[in-house]
DNA sequence: ACAAAAATATACCACTCGGTATATTTCCAC
DNA sequence: GTGGAAATATACCGAGTGGTATATTTTTGT
């Protein structure tokens, strides 16, 4: 890699943070520039403009997640755990997300709202991708036995999305993780209830 | 009411919209303007700044949904039927969310991330009692016997949240108000779990 | 080592921002 | 109706915006 795509990636990944903390609008040029100590020339030499970079980024951090969730789940061979795991992922990663200024699919998909078809579009094609890849895991165990054939995967997958989301959003804005762990806690017992012959099936709302 | 109040409440109802729609950065003073056919001068005379103005208009959108979830509540008397109504209002009032720019709560929760301690003041406190107002009604749900004394209320009222709001965040991204429907469907499921003597508590998330 | 080319820095553009000082209009008590 | 006060409009401010044209530096192939 030469030394200008080297920078160019740079200058993706810093801005990637940089976007995910102060959003669309607040992060403007000059605070891009002084926070990677290049100039404007530099960025737009790289990239026609803001909104490109934007995007670029945003698909930065969202590799990010994928490949932390990847990680997690390549150690487990059930599908029951790797459900598990997919979501302790997000309470795992907690405090390095809100390091980075919070789940980047919540905030762009707030952020871009009507206002940033370009991000709207990206955010809304990643959201149906997890949702797909949800619904091919609960498949998956259905397949392998280790599912209720008769479990709902869509309502799964949409619980599971909402859960998550939900739960980053209140963990971050009321300054405590418990939110999230409650939150993973419920995705836990729904996991347990599309489980085959566990005990815990039986378990409902109660600690 | 003189004209005076009468129109700094027009200011509100106004910007209310405005600001849930464009977000504080992007709501400029002059679109509030021309969209309220006032000048600064008329804001300005009402208002110290931006700031005041958007925490007001905050509180008012707050209001407006505080309205529609107390109506539904009120033709109910059992507790478990003012929960799911409590839910469901949020499906029935979708169209309209979505007309005025999405959930007031989640849009200044992202919005407010870490640079306008005022508004992130103010969505903090609304999601802390709106949890509480929950946790209430699950312990009054235990007294008088239609919820098991055994149900976590905290667990509930935080994924009651999660599950508003993400199911929010996911219908309107993607443009499918089906998986609101799906989260609040998955919130039955976990009233369900909490009732007394309900046999739909042995059924799990099959549909 | 050197020249061409690519990458980066600098200086500047028109425009918009939130906010204010002041002029003008509207309202209200008498 | 009229005078004083309150409400609203107008004109303007310095600062910052995204973006560009050009100058300078750095890299690269030979």
């Amino acid at each position: 890699m030469g030394k200008a795509e080297d920078t160019r990636q740079s200058i993706i990944e810093g801005a990637a943070v940089i976007f995910n903390k102060n959003g669309y609008q607040r992060t403007s040029m000059s605070l891009l520039t002084q926070a990677l100590g290049l100039t404007k020339g530099a960025i737009y030499g790289h990239f026609s403009d803001k909104d490109a970079l934007a995007v670029e980024a945003f698909r930065f951090s969202i590799g990010q997640v994928s490949r932390r969730v990847g990680e997690s789940l390549s150690s487990h061979s059930e599908v029951l755990d790797k459900l598990r795991a997919f979501a302790r992922t997000f309470v795992d990663f907690f405090e390095d997300t809100v390091r980075e200024g919070g789940c980047p699919i919540l905030n762009t998909a707030v952020d871009s709202d009507d206002a940033h078809p370009l991000l709207h579009g990206e955010v809304r094609r990643v959201l149906t991708a997890w949702e797909g890849r949800l619904i091919a895991m609960v498949n998956a165990g259905k397949e392998n036995g280790e599912i209720r054939p008769d479990a709902d995967s869509e309502l799964f997958a949409t619980t599971f999305i909402a859960l998550v989301e939900g739960g980053i959003l209140l963990a971050k804005t009321v300054g405590d993780r418990k939110y999230l762990e409650r939150s993973v806690e419920g995705i836990d017992l729904l996991i347990n209830q599309m489980a085959i012959g566990s005990d815990r099936s039986s378990r409902h709302l109660q600690t």
